[in-house]
DNA sequence: CCGTCCCTCTGACATTTGTCACACACGCCC
DNA sequence: GGGCGTGTGTGACAAATGTCAGAGGGACGG
């Protein structure tokens, strides 16, 4: 064991596994992450339920986890690797982030939330952090989750909306949810209304915009 | 001036512009195009005016734009340097491939189309071919684009449900329009019926995903 | 225990939306 | 020119949607 002095990272490099479908993305990501002493990519993920396989073979330190991948979202491998990997730190990587995804990833226990217009220096810095056990969050989505504040839909608003999300009309959204007619209509309306939305389909909008559904 | 016997590239390597708005990916791509002899980035670029502005700077032989930035998107990019530097050729980035861009894209003269699932290597080889005067075109969005086929709309049709893309009441379409409410429902009902949709807001919907608006 | 508040759920009613039949203009082929 | 097909545009009617008033039930505090 080398136990002498070491100011770059300690004796054990951080173990990350990085999880991104675009290749482009996450080759170039692994040849800078590859620069920094202290870090060692020791696997890499295309897809959901390949990011949980290879977590499970190699037991990385941190999961950096690109939030639209196929099969399995950032936030679902998280939950997942929560439960199975207890020690594993997870974080999020993501292109355009949406309050509501935010905060999904944060009550999935993610420590990292981080948009793709940060620089590879600065994600290798925020790993680093999200190891020592600290959480981070980018500012800016910070800021935009706070700003957008807490849904003001029920629960069951949420859940109607979200049934009319692809345009489908009331009838097939009462039978899907065993309701009356009516009371699909008077949810959607109440929704509606909350939003400011002309219609369900504008409430559908606007819940998406907010990332409330 | 080196004009001994090269044979990475020859003299001159091919100037590259980039631009992306998310600077992890577009460093990362910086750092490994670098590692090719024969190409060289001359400028970067985070948002689509950025990108207008370094290529009258710098003047590059290919610009590598992703489809999805601030300000221009990519296509809008593309066809602007096409009027202004029409010995620049252009490429398309993107995440996910809708048919309908790469309608657009070729349309405004881009010469490649890839998405970011490729590795780095492949792009570096796709730069050559598109510097060279071939055309590229990713052989799966191709396959999409070549499937999804033409529109069944017609010109009024897309544009109107163009305007109910937000969810808008017909009333207001009808007056963005300059059209009554009657003739608004009936181009809408069309539309809907040839994209076999239960109601403009889910013909809304498919319209989009095969890239028809 | 009681009142109060909010969420859930429903049916009746008015409004909006989708469907249909039809009129007009334009381009095309014989 | 005459016949034909297609795109554009309109209004009447039927169906779907949104609005409203209100009943029932669980949580919470006085």
């Amino acid at each position: 064991m080398t136990d002498g002095a070491l100011d770059t990272g300690g004796p054990h490099p951080v173990r990350v596994l990085l999880a991104d479908d675009e290749h482009l993305i996450r080759g170039a990501l692994a040849a800078l992450l590859a620069l920094e002493d202290d870090l060692l990519v020791v696997a890499e993920a295309a897809s959901g339920p390949e990011a949980l396989a290879m977590a499970r073979a190699h037991r990385p330190d941190v999961a950096v986890l690109d939030l639209q991948m196929p099969g399995k979202d950032g936030v679902a491998v998280a939950t997942a690797l929560r439960a199975e990997l207890p020690g594993c730190r997870t974080m999020i990587v993501t292109g355009h982030g949406r309050p509501g995804h935010l905060k999904r990833a944060l009550a999935a226990g993610v420590r990292g939330f981080v948009p793709k217009t940060v620089s590879a220096q600065r994600l290798a810095e925020i790993i680093r952090t999200v190891h020592a056990g600290s959480r981070y969050v980018d500012p800016e989505l910070a800021a935009d989750a706070i700003s957008s504040g807490d849904s003001p839909l029920t629960a069951r608003e949420a859940e109607l909306l979200e049934l009319a999300a692809d345009g489908a009309p009331i009838a097939e959204i009462a039978e899907r949810a065993s309701l009356a007619p009516g009371t699909v209509r008077n949810y959607l309306s109440s929704a509606a209304a909350k939003l400011s939305a002309e219609n369900r389909h504008a409430a559908v909008r606007i819940a998406r915009e907010r990332g409330w559904i």
